[in-house]
DNA sequence: ATGAAAGCGCTAACAC
DNA sequence: GTGTTAGCGCTTTCAT
């Protein structure tokens, strides 16, 4: 193994011998403070640039006890939905001045555990996260309490930890997806969902229950499915459904990548689709508008939940404190060929 | 504006006023140094448990002057392809003990310059970057440089900036595209390239001529674009294209978002594919097996670039100083229903 | 095996 | 308007 280097950086000492002035002028130059006359400042933003001069966060943020960055946790950066709503953050922290840096648990509890030990190490200033499918204990999101990082979780939340939450009406996600199905016609409907473990699931499932029941509609008990929406799962749910005696006539579920996969499964296994069962999606992606047929969708707005959650967390900063604040963005249910009235 | 309040976070002295020891014990028993007896080592981790202790990055990486930080800058984060290469970054970092900040420059110039400085002020160990469609001027690369960081440029590089380089022979991308179509048929190629400031851009649109050119094939001028590649760009291409006197009868689109909107636009203007018309899109993404006809694809190795990106950061970093390695990741022609023999 | 002290690069009193 | 000094939380000699 070779050496690590020390690296040399240029500090404001650097730029301080070189103007023959002390350290604090430098640094109340380079902040911009009104007593500096206007004649040094330029001088030391000069040599500044001269000497490419880069402000060190890790002793500024030191003193200062705040580093003016926000750490995002996302299961997947790679999701529509969560690169939305990542974007939605960024939007909003720029105008305000913050930094956004970005951590992917890949939907692994392993490394959400690594994200926030990260996080709470470079002592950002608030934390926007949403819980990878597979964290059940949220013990490791209370460091951030003891080290006074305010937390708002989005999506995926869990309510034993404080702070404040960006959430869809999840429950309604899953009544209004049942209820449009319904209304068309079906009455055997599956429901492909996510590990309802997750709160945003089980209250899906509560609202797709709750369709059927108020429709007077059987609930097959092996069309609730609980998974974690892989396309293995995705191909034995359809195995057995469609081998089954009871063949579902529709299909809810609880991703929207869930759903690509779902439509060419089905049609690969000869089945027509809105013909033999309609499929909608519990959040929508573009693709479901370049697939054949289109797929319906129940809309989640992520770049507005991402603005939103930015701006909770800035009020917490502000504040000094967490509120307990739920916020709920509106869904959207889009009706497109996979389930048309037939 | 309300205050910006002290975080107070737990430190080791806290740990050392608790056990009643020095604070250089505390930090070497939590770095599990060899001469720390066992028992002590024990107290400390437990107390540092108790209080929920989290080391300061900013503190600690002061003296040590390394962060065990990558930094990485992508154009945008919900693209498959830099999803893909983050993983492959992130999978290898991992392995390595090292965590990585995700920065998101959104095409966007001034927002690519804002990261660096980020990543400058954070002092990082290692930056990847792939450079904005809009990047002309890469002089904010070099403070990285002045503060010995090295960095490790991927896809959309500059080599007016020093250190390794992972790519795919774009030249080839281009060539090999064309040289397919040619083979089954057509003749009237056209190339929706991005911005050919971008090199990637230019050497692909380079191969795509030199195909033309052994075949003897006409270049006709106005077939040959160079845009953003936005809806908006792929909608007036098309247009030109299609109402002049000669249309293409193949279409060459330089990313892959770029040819689902293709397709679909050329689609609702009565067109079919491939009968009128061949697509392929380079960069492939899984939707362009969702779409109908399902679209053929230069496929461009995401994950792979992503770990060799790492592997050489990871080496500049332990050998303290950069290389100039060009690492060339090899591509696929995928051929799918888009541009099947007639 | 542990402690004392210096110092990383910066900011924030407090002087003048 | 600028300098002096202390100190943020940590690691690292150098002692013992």
């Amino acid at each position: 193994m070779t050496n690590k280097q020390k690296k040399e950086s240029v500090t404001i000492s650097d730029i301080a011998k070189k103007l023959n002035i002390a350290t604090s002028t430098v640094s109340r130059a380079l902040n911009n403070n009104e007593k500096i006359s206007e004649a040094t400042k330029k001088k030391v933003q000069d040599v500044a640039l001269e000497l490419g001069y880069e402000i060190s966060l890790a002793a500024s943020s030191l003193v200062k006890k705040s580093t003016n960055l926000i750490g995002v946790i996302v299961p997947k950066v790679g999701s529509e939905f969560y690169a939305d709503v990542i974007n939605g953050i960024q939007e909003k922290a720029q105008e305000k001045g913050y930094k956004v840096i970005i951590c992917q648990s890949d939907e692994n509890v392993k490394q959400e555990i690594e994200m926030t030990k990260v996080l709470n190490a470079t002592r950002v200033d608030g934390v926007i996260a949403c819980l990878s499918m597979e964290t059940k204990s949220v013990e490791h999101f209370k460091a951030f309490e003891k080290n006074n990082i305010p937390i708002v979780m989005f999506d995926r939340v869990s309510y034993d930890i404080n702070g404040p939450k960006v959430v869809i009406d999840d429950y309604e996600a899953g009544y209004v997806a049942a209820n449009h199905l319904i209304k068309i016609g079906r009455e055997n409907i599956a429901h492909l969902s996510g590990n309802t473990q997750v709160k945003a699931f089980e209250d899906r499932t509560h609202g797709f229950k709750d369709a059927l029941k108020e429709h007077k509609l059987p609930l097959h008990p092996q069309f609730l499915l609980s998974c974690d929406l892989s396309e293995k799962d995705i191909r034995t749910a359809l195995k057995m459904w469609m081998n089954g005696a009871q063949k579902p006539d529709a299909i809810i579920t609880s991703s929207a990548q869930s759903g690509l996969i779902l439509t060419t499964v089905l049609k690969s296994m000869g089945y027509n689709i809105p013909e033999d069962l309609s499929i909608i999606t519990l959040g929508n992606t573009a693709s479901n508008e370049f697939i054949t047929p289109t797929l319906s969708a129940i809309n989640i707005p992520g770049k507005e939940i991402g603005r939103a959650s930015f701006d909770e967390i800035f009020t917490c900063i502000k504040e000094g404190k967490s509120s307990n604040n739920i916020s709920v963005k509106p869904i959207q249910l889009l009706i497109r060929n996979s389930s048309f009235k037939a």
